[in-house]
DNA sequence: CTGTTAGCGCTTTCAG
DNA sequence: CTGAAAGCGCTAACAG
């Protein structure tokens, strides 16, 4: 509003009532240019005086960079991500950076728009955690035009950008393995998988070995299943297509719905691939009146409050939600500062952290 | 950075590609003026060739409005305020509006120096959960440079700006009406009070009754805490010390300590002043042996997840945080479009819903 | 309906 | 070390 305009002094008045030109004034606030220690502390008086407040648009205007990033996620309100934009803002913040934030939940319309806002706002970079891995090309374009972006847990490998993520198919591995270990054979894997047609899962679960484009998906309920069939190929296991609860779309009601039907196969332990899937598939077992861990042993992705609320604690594969936010935030400033270009891309992947809990028992 | 100064199309761009001069491109492309549709077209076209994005620093510094709010909450990442914030986004996205975001932790001076970082950004407005009622020269010098303020959930009543939040002492009058009329006397309540001095705690439920400052205080769990009393006022019932909880700070350890204070006088019912509170409560319970709702009777303010993953389910009285959410952007957008002043301002109160669950019995 | 021109507030040459 | 002046990209007057 033009309200505003009026009310803030700018740089002229500031110099005017310091006795000195813009230029000066300009130095003495900035860090730039050379300025006599009295003029500099003449300034700062005035400025302070006047209630001066620098206009970041006109400093953007001029240096092409507004010192603030963009961060776009499918669901503020999860217990995920708003812990990942936390760590991000607090890390920013720090530094003397913004964060424009947007919800898309899921949907890369969306998201385009609000890249598109991004770009309006010559943000400096943009951290994203892209909606659909099939509807890129505002992704792309805005890479294309010179734009930095550094993707979170969810990746697109073709595009070239920074990604930082869970070592999802270690991860998962590692939790699959002491399940095994503890002398689960029959063991759940509830996850979305929706990249993955229902008719392809047979073949993906018999053929698994040989080297395919698994490793390339986009979403870590993929990776994470991958690493389930690591699990069980490393202990000469079989998997079982009965043990997998595919969800078509990424609900807890979808889930409770695929975790109904595989305890119709009687799995000994059961795994969730994140957090939502973590509610459905423990409704389900509340549900079938199973107990957890005598009937059914249970570990899910993710660690959410409730885990330790409920009886018994949820043993837990935990990610790294702060370093994730920190890390992310962390390329973005220093490729911002540096201003070096993608000489080549950062792939961070931290490792996960089970979280042994009362919900597994040994057979 | 420079590189992105150099690589995006200006309006003069567009205006030579388009034939036209740039004041013509400037009015095809913004809202304003009269432009021929055929002329109008053809700079649409030669933007989207060229890949023209308005920058907003330009039109910032020349309309006053970045079309850009604010944001400061003490958490993002609790399930209340994130709610809240995800749709502030959203109702903001879709008109038009970006949102920078900060944490404070609780802390004043990260709310001030947010304040300042915003004030250069020239937002057009600021949603402020203040972090310290005693602390606020900050949050009262940018309302007299001319900002505008809505303030959610935590309302510093000696600041003039819009509030909304819910009706407190009216949510908790409700519900601890419930549990009276349920047949219980002995009602714990754990909540915060850090405002209200311990030695002080007594008279306050003693007095109670006379007009006090009680209305006027700063915090939730202060409001609550007053319906708490009205409810036993209504009743004809003493309230009484041994009942009251007080945390001395916000933390779900320092709950469950409260908490389990209480139950050494053996309540049959407890009210849980918010989402964190109601973490130690409900530990505190567990912990000691409470079987819920047998022993004990339980109900909490908010409405997160875990109180339906918990057996049994936990009765909430919830907010609406997504009303929150959106009435704050409404207010802020209303009052940046109209360029009205505050001529008076608005005080939403929004009414909690009390969602019965099995947590609660009849004695 | 369209073009010319003058800034918005700041930084950056380039001279002193 | 300081000042004058030229813009950054856009919009708002004011003529045509």
């Amino acid at each position: 509003m033009p309200a505003n305009k009026a009310r803030h002094a700018t740089i002229v008045d500031v110099a005017k009532a310091a006795n000195v030109s813009v230029a000066t004034a300009g130095r003495a606030l900035g860090q730039y240019g050379y300025v006599r220690p009295e003029t500099r502390k003449a300034v700062q008086e005035a400025a302070s005086a006047l209630h001066y407040k620098k206009n970041m648009a006109a400093q953007s205007l001029i240096s092409g960079s507004a010192k603030t990033f963009g961060m776009i996620v499918s669901d503020i309100s999860s217990e995920f991500y708003s812990n990942i934009i936390k760590s991000t803002v607090n890390y920013c913040r720090e530094r003397g950076y913004c964060i424009l934030i947007y919800d898309t939940h899921e949907s890369a319309k969306i998201e385009r728009e609000a890249l598109a806002i991004f770009q309006k706002h010559r943000v400096d970079g943009i951290i994203v955690s892209p909606a659909d891995s099939r509807n890129v090309d505002h992704l792309r374009e805005f890479i294309d035009d010179g734009g930095r972006i550094v993707q979170i847990d969810r990746c697109i490998p073709e595009l070239n950008t920074d990604t930082v993520m869970l070592d999802n198919r270690e991860a998962a591995f590692q939790g699959v393995s002491r399940l095994i270990a503890a002398g689960h054979r029959k063991i759940a894997y509830i996850g979305e998988l929706h990249e993955i047609r229902p008719d392809l899962l047979q073949s993906i679960v018999n053929k698994y070995g040989r080297p395919s484009r698994a490793r390339r998906a986009f979403a870590p309920s993929y990776q994470r299943f991958m690493g389930y069939l690591d699990a069980h190929a490393v202990a000469g296991l079989p998997a079982c297509l009965d043990m997998i609860g595919r969800t078509g779309h990424y609900s807890s009601e979808s889930a409770q719905r695929a975790a109904g039907r595989v305890l119709m196969h009687e799995p000994t332990a059961m795994l969730a691939a994140d957090g939502m899937m973590a509610i459905g598939a423990f409704r389900a077992l509340k549900t079938s009146g199973m107990r957890i861990p005598e009937d059914v042993s249970f570990v899910s992705f993710d660690d959410l409050d409730w885990y330790q609320l409920v009886d018994p604690p949820v043993t837990a594969i935990a990610q790294p939600c702060a370093q994730i936010g920190e890390e992310a935030a962390r390329i973005l400033i220093q490729r911002t500062e540096e201003k070096i270009g993608p000489v080549h891309y950062e792939h961070v992947r931290l490792p996960g952290h089970i979280l042994m809990r009362g919900s597994v028992r040994a057979l």
